[in-house]
DNA sequence: TGAGTAAGAGTCATTTTGACTGTAAGATAC
DNA sequence: GTATCTTACAGTCAAAATGACTCTTACTCA
């Protein structure tokens, strides 16, 4: 097929899409990393599965796009919202349509797992384990990848788990969610250590109570920090 | 005046902007960080001070524009070239003129300081210190703000510093762009410890000639490590 | 030739980190 | 009721990293 000649005049078309992440137990039990994706039904890769995204509305802030396409597809809210990157390379397309260009300003969110056990699944939108992922559409493997690895270099100097966990969660739980998202074990002693070092986190009071073993302390992240964006437009400090 | 009501149709214009920084010799002849500002000479914010920037192009990598506008305005390449954020915020604009809204997709640059010493400067171009910036046009001291603290963090991890350098560098003078960039002083001694520790840097072989004491070696950085954008699509490793 | 200056090597105490051991508190099986 | 199992939680120990030093070396300049 003969490869079109760009067009020298137009702009790029602004879209918004969104890497979705949270926590489910797989068939052992344990918890594991998973991502929320839709299956095209036009072409370009008709069939494919891709990232939930779409266009850029005239009244919208960027986030308020994300947070609305999160709603639209998953019925979920997110816990934790941030902006990922923009991309806008020529041949994001396949390369008889470098004329429909597109530029995607991405964003990545965590749903509780809770929620998320709920959240609509169909023929057209699914969870995928983030560890063993098909070829997506367009650039998504990609986009997936670099989110992938964010996610996980933000856990270390961040409280980012928070946006998996409900709003009490024993160390234990904590460190669950440590263990999935970094994919290795963590000596509990240690994790304890550094998690009540860095006072991050405060003991409730309350014990969970049921288990068949002595009942762990329930925590609580400090809830003076907000989690939503930690971009350039929130105005606390940074760390 | 009347706030317009804002426009349903119609999409937000796409734009990329630049954040360029160099180190420049202060009145004391210290290295002092500074950033490339040019004056708005059109309505809105008529003659303030403003990121340079201009509108993407149909056949053009957003990269590649941030490095053309660059060019075209300092008439310099850039040593390092990275993605910082897509702003698009309803706000950006004044009240006014909300119907104008723009989203743009800024990159942070590094260019060498031998360079920057022979950059155009005009009536509407001027370097400005990072640490002492007059209010700037839309919401680009936020911008800039938030730049300074990416470059800051990601000098810590990165070899970042090699953006300000020539090909071959005393330790004392990577040492000064750490103080300048960081703000702080440095122990000579932890600071070579520090950097022959990581292996980021290697001896020439050379020595400085011509200085009023012992003559420093000269180093260089470990060349097999590409510098140009590390966001998601370089396809090395991350770290 | 001696003073001054910065390069560069080395010392030392403190903090951080990873791996590990030991004890306490509950549930369950017999 | 007693033994046993599981996990919470506290503590130890050595290696590595870090910050604040000192000391020696090699050059230039007066």
């Amino acid at each position: 097929m003969p490869k079109l000649a760009p067009a020298d005049s137009g702009v790029p078309t602004l879209a918004v899409s969104t890497v979705i992440f949270t926590l489910r137990p797989n068939e052992s039990g344990a918890m594991q990393l998973a991502i929320a994706l839709v299956r095209r039904v036009k072409k370009p890769y008709e069939g494919r599965w891709a990232l939930p995204g779409g266009p850029i509305s005239m009244n919208e802030d960027l986030a308020t796009t994300a947070s609305r396409n999160l709603l639209e597809t998953t019925r979920l809210h997110p816990r934790y919202l941030e902006q990922l990157y923009a991309f806008g390379n020529l041949d994001r397309s396949p390369n008889d349509l470098v004329a429909d260009r597109v530029v995607s300003i991405v964003y990545w969110a965590l749903v509780g797992s809770e929620e998320a056990a709920e959240a609509v699944e169909g023929e057209n939108v699914r969870w995928f384990w983030a560890d063993k992922l098909e070829a997506l559409a367009f650039d998504h493997s990609l986009i997936v990848e670099y989110a992938l690895w964010r996610l996980r270099n933000k856990l270390e100097y961040s409280r980012l788990a928070h946006g998996f966990l409900g709003e009490r969660f024993t160390l234990a739980q904590l460190r669950e969610v440590y263990e999935a998202v970094l994919g290795r074990d963590l000596d509990p002693g240690n994790f304890r250590r550094m998690v009540e070092g860095n006072g991050a986190v405060v003991a409730t009071g309350e014990r969970l109570e049921g288990t068949r073993h002595r009942p762990p302390k329930l925590y609580r992240y400090d809830s003076t920090i907000d989690l939503t964006d930690q971009g350039p437009l929130s105005t606390g400090e940074r760390k």
